[in-house]
DNA sequence: TTGTAGGCGTTATCAG
DNA sequence: CTGATAACGCCTACAA
């Protein structure tokens, strides 16, 4: 690959000037500008963006961390901050954390090394501390999907709140008084929020809380799948499920069917994310929608503002708003 | 951020000397790498790759180009390519080129610029001009993820003929003749082998091929389910439908059930790929697994050999194995 | 075993 | 408007 030096020694002009030229510098003669260029085109010269970094001192360059784009959550939120990343000229790596604390912080290390401009994690966990290890060793900007307790940080999420409450309030809209929460990891703080906006929901219809009605777990399917084959013996059934994320909800829905039950005749559902296939005919569940395409955008225009060192308010929480989907399992 | 010669300082000895304590040179006095580790770890340094790709050549980066990572096919090949890659101490950049041709040319000059040490692609079509141009610029390793007519290069991919074939052995075992193909886009040469696998099942037992069997369109779900409502109107209706993805299977299976028909009862139906959703309880495809983690582990791991310049022979195509994978529609 | 100095490909400053 | 030249942070002969 042809350098500078290369172009200089056949336009026949010094390397700052076919830098400058090439840089659309203003103080260059336009004749010279137009030479170098069709030249530097002609031998097929590109710029080295790793010499350009070590001069400018960034590298349009960012990171992505988050848990597993196998996960059904992040694709589109990668496509979000990618489609966005790359319209302003930055490339992103992509780093798979495996849900490791460790690993998240090995990956924050090379990130640095790697001199990226800025960082935007999806959080693995609610503990931060090694984050801020890595951090202090020279602070970046960075973003965050998800809510997390980090100072000085911003973070960009849905309202968990109000969706859990405008799930709730649409199933006691539609008679439901006995409604059960099948809810995910108990520290997760989306977790926690999308439980009390379910109580909020109840509190504010005059339905008493059951405390039966509430089971958590994890995240994933066979932990709906259990705790809804549990809720389902309790002495009031329940006529509805709100699950905390899409993939409890499935599981609630097999439990439903194997204790011989219909949906949503006897039960209804409601789930949370609106992951890929919930939009397919054969599950048709209703649920909690996350722009998560949005959120990826979002994520990296926020910090491509930070960046710019326009973004004076760091710390700062920008909620999207959720939006209720209506499906066949309600 | 500490540099080199901060830590050199602090220690009291040459820039040279703390490169190479940090790169365990042989030839260095053990007591001073100690200390000087020690004081680097302490002053919180870290080596700027930036600058170490400069001089070194190489920036232990590497591109992976596909369509779209929304596509349920490729965040598990992604996944097996970083977590190979991280393995090895590799970064990668996530581009997703939008099915684009142009899109794939931008990226993939803005990846020589950002000098990544080998590219992985999974092209958005079948043809290959766009990538000559810019390969020409200055060749790279490179592997690409499924078949393409590309001179010396290494492509992985899965066997599709003979996957095509188990899937319509497997039908003609369980006693049927009347085998629909359901195909995608009829110039893929994914496609073309998948049919090819199809029309060899056939003849090798002796089943006539029935044009009237055969349709294609695109691989998306709604050019399956026209293409299975147009198939189950022809004379003799098959009573089995291989489809060339499981997009497409899904869409025959929703023409089939608004048919008023039973699967597997009346109608059996194939898929390919073995995408997330096939094993959802409530779908439950019979299908043809690609290996796709694998695929992409592979992918780098090969892409590595030929960085390292240990891969001699650069013009082949490694085929991993299908895998039949019988669920609930057949 | 360690230090000196040149260079990797650019950009930017300062004279001319 | 253009040409030297000094960085950027690191590695690596070549000397000492």
């Amino acid at each position: 690959m042809p350098t500078i030096k290369d172009v200089a020694k056949k336009a026949g002009v010094s390397y700052a000037t076919v830098s400058r030229a090439l840089n659309n510098h203003p103080e260059i003669n336009e004749e010279t500008r137009k030479k170098i260029v069709k030249i530097s085109s002609e031998m097929g010269y590109q710029p080295n963006a790793i010499a350009q970094g070590l001069v400018k001192k960034e590298t349009k360059t960012i990171g992505l961390l988050i848990p597993d784009i196998t996960n059904p959550f992040f694709p589109e939120v990668a496509r979000g901050v990618e489609d966005a990343a790359n319209m302003e000229g930055y490339s992103v790596f992509l780093c798979n954390t495996n849900w490791s604390e460790e690993q998240e912080e090995r990956y924050l290390e090379v990130l640095m090394q790697k001199q990226v401009d800025g960082i935007i994690i999806g959080p693995s966990s609610e503990r931060t501390g090694h984050i801020k290890k890595v951090f202090h060793l020279g602070i970046k900007p960075a973003v965050f999907i998800s809510r997390i307790d980090y100072p000085n940080s911003t973070s960009i999420l849905i309202d968990n709140i109000s969706g859990a409450r405008i799930a709730v309030e649409y199933l006691i809209s539609k008679g439901h008084k006995k409604i059960a929460f099948i809810g995910g990891l108990k520290d997760a703080f989306s977790n926690q929020d999308r439980l009390l906006g379910y109580k909020n929901a109840l509190e504010m219809n005059g339905i008493p809380i059951n405390q039966d009605y509430i089971l958590n777990g994890d995240f994933k399917r066979e932990s709906g799948h259990q705790a809804t084959q549990k809720v389902l013996q309790v002495n009031l059934r329940p006529t509805a499920i709100f699950a905390a994320n899409d993939m409890l909800a499935l599981g609630a829905i097999q439990a439903i069917k194997e204790e011989g039950l219909v949906i949503p005749g006897d039960i209804s559902v409601v789930g949370f994310d609106d992951i890929g296939f919930a939009a397919l005919p054969e599950i048709q569940l209703t649920t909690i929608a996350q722009p998560k395409y949005d959120m990826g955008r979002l994520a990296f225009l926020t910090l491509l503002d930070q960046i710019k060192g326009g973004d004076s308010v760091i710390n700062k929480r920008i909620l999207l708003n959720p939006e209720l989907i209506i499906r066949k399992t309600s």
